[in-house]
RNA sequence: GUGCCUAUAGUUUAGUGGUAAAACUUCGGUUUGUGGAACCGAUAUCCAGAGUUCGAUUCUCUGUAGGCACC
């Protein structure tokens, strides 16, 4: 059978998990570890492709539930797919709407999201269940078969099983696309993580079954996707179960406390297939892509550049910074000196901070082609680095500095 | 010139005989497989003077400023 992509490891970072390689897609090479940008609904928000292209970017990661909502799987077909839509040529993913299992699941309403900053927050399930007097009504109910998705714009109630969010994903058309999964809180109980697990190992096992049963699988390739929350043995359990799965790819997910991130990835990665390209799911904070690339992750997606950009949060080398803050009302000099992008090279900050206060639209595109820039480029240096046997050294540099 | 009305945060407005509220602005912060160009917090104020009253931002008078109408 064709294989749809192709995984080659370059060069390895000796004495850790990490490597630099190559995925080659129907629709270009992705060079690995890569910056994958987020344009959940068929657009990197602000943005248009050919300013993606400047940047660097090789590749999009479109989301199957937002779709499948809007606009729908007719208008996509008769757009001619995702790629042919957005007018995207270059490599494509798509989520498969397990993480909005989690989001507008337990996760909606609540202040619990990707990366927790410490562990305060409470079970959102197990102990609680729906009797939070101040939790929003929730948007999803799940159940053996897949999860119930009320629709935010009408209200009616969509059923989402492995084998629907396959059929989705395989209209809409991406080079890559994920298995249905069930992302959960690092603050659930262990028997609730244990149910969790059992359910996305279920939907993986039924993702991949659909999947493999229709020709499509040999021009999209499919990623079976890791969780286990934060505990050691479910998440190993969950890298061989899924591991062992013949899925072209795979995904780790969660949503993380921050001290359980590096550790999580490092035990699942080092039981996944070597030969086999491995997505780390919603991260792309800098500090965390050096220990994701370092315990042997291959690509990363998140919305955090663009989503900070849109609020004027911006990168620079020595650390974020509020655009809007009184400090840049006058500044004349670049987002951050020395920054390549189209936005440092032909615009101050001050001008930057003005759009950003009178909420010109240029604002949003400016900063989010500089955050993406920054981000995009960052990994790309990474890959340089391991190739070239500096990996070490400049992540010690790059860290000083941007925690200084 | 006469009459009437108005005066509360930087702005636009609530409100009360026991020293005041909101929105926007301003100033900070948060944001990790995008529900939310969103959210959280902070600063800051009763036009001036006199009177009534235990107590006036509130009631009365005068002044000042603005608006409206009439001459």
């Amino acid at each position: 059978m064709k294989k749809p992509i192709e995984f080659k490891i370059e060069k390895k970072l000796p004495g850790t998990l990490g490597r630099a390689g190559t995925i080659t897609t129907p629709h270009g090479v992705i060079h690995t570890p890569a910056f994958i940008a987020v344009g959940t609904k068929a657009s990197v928000r602000a943005l248009t492709t050919d300013m993606l292209l400047g940047l660097g970017v090789e590749a999009v990661l479109a989301n199957t539930y937002h779709l499948y909502m809007q606009p729908g799987e007719e208008l996509i077909r008769k757009m001619g797919g995702l790629q042919k839509m957005m007018n995207w040529n270059g490599p494509t993913f798509t989520d498969s709407g397990g993480f909005q299992v989690f989001s507008l699941g337990a996760g909606y309403g609540s202040n619990v999201s990707k990366v927790l900053k410490d562990m305060t927050a409470v079970p959102l399930i197990t102990d609680a269940k729906d009797e939070r007097e101040d939790a929003k009504p929730k948007l999803v109910q799940i159940d053996y078969d897949g999860a119930a998705f009320k629709s935010p714009l009408d209200g009616s109630i969509h059923f989402i099983t492995p084998e629907r969010s396959m059929e989705i994903q395989h209209t809409i058309g991406a080079d890559i696309i994920f298995a249905f999964d069930e992302c959960t809180s690092p603050a659930e109980s262990r028997s609730y993580q244990r149910e969790a697990l059992d359910r996305t190992h279920r939907w993986g096992k039924r993702s991949l079954e659909y999947h493999r049963s229709k020709e499509i699988s040999e021009r999209q390739a499919l990623f079976g996707i890791v969780q286990g929350g934060r505990y050691e043995d479910l998440r190993k359990e969950s890298a061989q179960v899924i591991g062992a799965m013949d899925f072209d790819g795979f995904g780790i997910g969660g949503s993380f406390d921050k001290e359980d991130l590096y550790t999580a990835v490092k035990w699942v990665n080092e039981i996944l297939p070597e030969d086999k390209p491995r997505h780390l799911l919603g991260i792309g904070e800098p500090e965390d892509m050096f220990e994701g690339v370092e315990n042997g992750c291959d690509s990363f997606d998140c919305v955090a550049p663009t989503r900070l950009a849109r609020h004027g949060t911006l990168y620079t080398k020595t650390g974020k910074i509020h655009i809007s803050n009184a400090q840049y009302t006058g500044d004349l000099g670049p987002i951050d000196e020395g920054c390549l992008c189209y936005a440092c090279k032909n615009y101050s900050r001050a001008y930057l901070c003005h759009l950003h206060k009178s909420r010109e639209m240029v604002g949003p595109m400016l900063c989010s082609i500089h955050n993406l820039y920054f981000i995009v480029n960052l990994v790309k240096k990474m890959r340089e680095t391991i190739i070239d046997g500096t990996f070490m050294d400049f992540k010690k540099e790059f860290l000083s500095r941007y925690r200084s």
